[in-house]
DNA sequence: TCAGTCTTCTAAAGCGCTTTAGATAATTCC
DNA sequence: GGAATTATCTAAAGCGCTTTAGAAGACTGA
């Protein structure tokens, strides 16, 4: 900045307030100080402008690699989307991990401790999430993806609703003629399995429809087929079958076609998410999208607003997935 | 940190380096300052560090997200072991995308000139990459995620031996029984394709067996679908066919499924990639696994190196992927 | 024509830390 | 016992930028 200013004759924080695009700098001035800055390959320096703006510029996701836990396609999507809408709004986006030795708190204390980060996106919402009242006593700005279970709260966040989506599914196959559904859920504590569940019951009910519900572990896959397999043998077996996720889904049709149904003649399955794969099985699964992508970038801009000081009221947000239509359903067998 | 030196009777440069544990500071004081920094909650200002320091802390990912390129699987595990080894290593992984308005090198250069970030981790390596040239020449450390095409190079990068996996799975299907394989390519001009076709040709003719490739643009599936479908009905055709990817192998089993074919009886199929979904195939997909989270890790590991100094000899990494047994392949039909 | 008003720039301070040079006190050596 | 050394700390400067306060010049209006 200093080179600027020299080659023009003027002095630094006029070459600043001409950048910072202020009012009392002459349109003349700061049209040669642009032209220079360009010419120079000028980049203002990050440290220096965070030090004394007190801005980092910097927005933060907390991931929990270190267990099992891994940027699935569901992250992936997340940070791809985040990424892309932070740079349209000037921002940078910092992934951080947790270290085994810290819990996600500690990083995060961490992180706005030392002004890395001017705001945070929280991922993987528990159901009762304690980084929501940590960055809610600390004043930080934040957005989660996804809901806690006790209402919506105050804070702002996104979420897919996928009971929407299972809702719908169960209002196309009942125009298809089903009247017996079966639901392959887990028993697990994740606040979006039991939005499924709740949604899917619902709409059945509504609709006068039969649901057979069976969960299992979501990582005891053993068990879970064997539940599959004893849905498909009972004597009145349902003539759908709606997966949790796409890997239950893709479950189903496998075991389907070991027992000799035919799919979607016999049987009709819906799956959700759209994961790879999802459109290379026999037959190619009708699921729900969850468009992750577009979710990320739109969280971004709801903490970029935040972050901006547009709106102090908290926003939030369901998106809808959108049903893709493959060959898994089809009318039920009965009414053709 | 003026509070911390206030609070002890201290100056403020003591604080500094006992907490950077420097040896011209008694064992005592320093405990005294490191317990007091504790329970003060104290967390380094990053930005006074890094404007002090000269260095940000901060290692770059560039992303192409704009066009179609998004954040798959494979992006997701390799963002996920970064920023874990970042983190082994003091470092924070900041992850930019390229605006629809720049181009790759723009992002890099704003990124650079801004001492925004110390280092830069290149994914998605093209056959002739110019960030490379424009990193080596800013003299910038970067770990490059893939191989060129024109040799090795100078500079330090890591990459799956992919072609050496497919060079393994004709060696299986080898020792199975199995004289002539297909190979369903791309024509698309990436470097893994070109190393998965030669290295399968290779191991193909030194054992003697016959390798039938077909090839489509990576984006054309109906293509890509037909030319399956002609090398399963010819009156020769291939006992085993592989995949270039898991999406390709996937279609292989739908379309041998489609045509009466029995896997792995009549026909073995392997991919490479274990996608999701890949485990829930009829019957389950054979494949190859390539830790990209381990080697994203260990590039972390490589580049943290970089910075630190340690060595500056080129350091280039070759991983093996490892093959997953599951049911899609077996001995060849005739040799029962 | 001269006080008052804009417009456009500069000077100085400071953000929180690290680093270099130097000061003080305690210790050692002959 | 005094010079030389060592151990431990402090003072001062500076990293590159932004911001506040203020100065200089150009303009207005009575």
């Amino acid at each position: 900045m200093r080179e600027i200013a020299d080659e023009l004759g003027l002095s630094v924080p006029t070459v600043s307030r001409a950048l910072g695009g202020y009012t009392d700098i002459a349109e003349a001035t700061r049209k040669r100080v642009a032209e220079t800055a360009k010419r120079l390959g000028y980049a203002p320096n990050a440290a220096g402008r965070m030090l004394a703006s007190g801005k980092s510029g910097f927005v933060g996701l907390v991931l929990p690699v270190g267990a099992q836990q891994f940027v699935d396609a569901y992250l992936g999507a997340i940070v791809a989307g985040l990424s892309e809408g932070f740079s349209e709004r000037g921002l940078d986006l910092m992934i951080a991990t947790v270290p085994a030795t810290e819990t996600p708190l500690d990083t995060i204390r961490k992180l706005i401790g030392s002004r890395r980060v001017d705001g945070l996106i929280l991922a993987r919402i528990a159901p009762q999430d304690p980084r929501i009242a940590l960055l809610r006593e600390a004043e930080v700005p934040f957005v989660a993806l996804g809901r806690q279970l006790d209402g919506p709260g105050d804070h702002s966040w996104l979420d897919v609703d996928s009971g929407a989506a299972f809702a719908e599914a169960v209002e196309r196959l009942a125009a298809l003629g089903h009247r017996h559904i079966g639901l392959v859920s887990i028993t697990d504590d994740f606040s979006f399995a039991r939005h499924r569940d709740a949604d899917t019951a619902l709409a059945a009910a509504r609709l006068g429809l039969r649901i057979s519900r069976i969960a299992a572990p979501r990582a005891d896959r053993e068990a879970r087929r064997q539940g599959i397999r004893d849905l498909l043998t009972a004597p009145d077996r349902p003539t759908a079958v709606l997966g949790l996720v796409d890997g239950i889904a893709l479950d189903v049709l496998n075991i389907a076609a070991d027992m000799g149904l035919s799919v979607p003649a016999d049987l009709s399955v819906i799956g959700f998410d759209d994961i790879a794969g999802s459109g290379h099985s026999t037959p190619p699964l009708s699921t729900f999208e969850p468009y992750n992508q577009r979710l990320g970038r739109r969280a971004a801009h709801v903490l970029a607003d935040l972050l901006a000081g547009t709106g102090k009221a908290p926003i939030q947000i369901l998106e809808k997935a959108e049903f893709v239509t493959r060959g898994s359903h089809a009318r039920a067998p009965d009414t053709k």
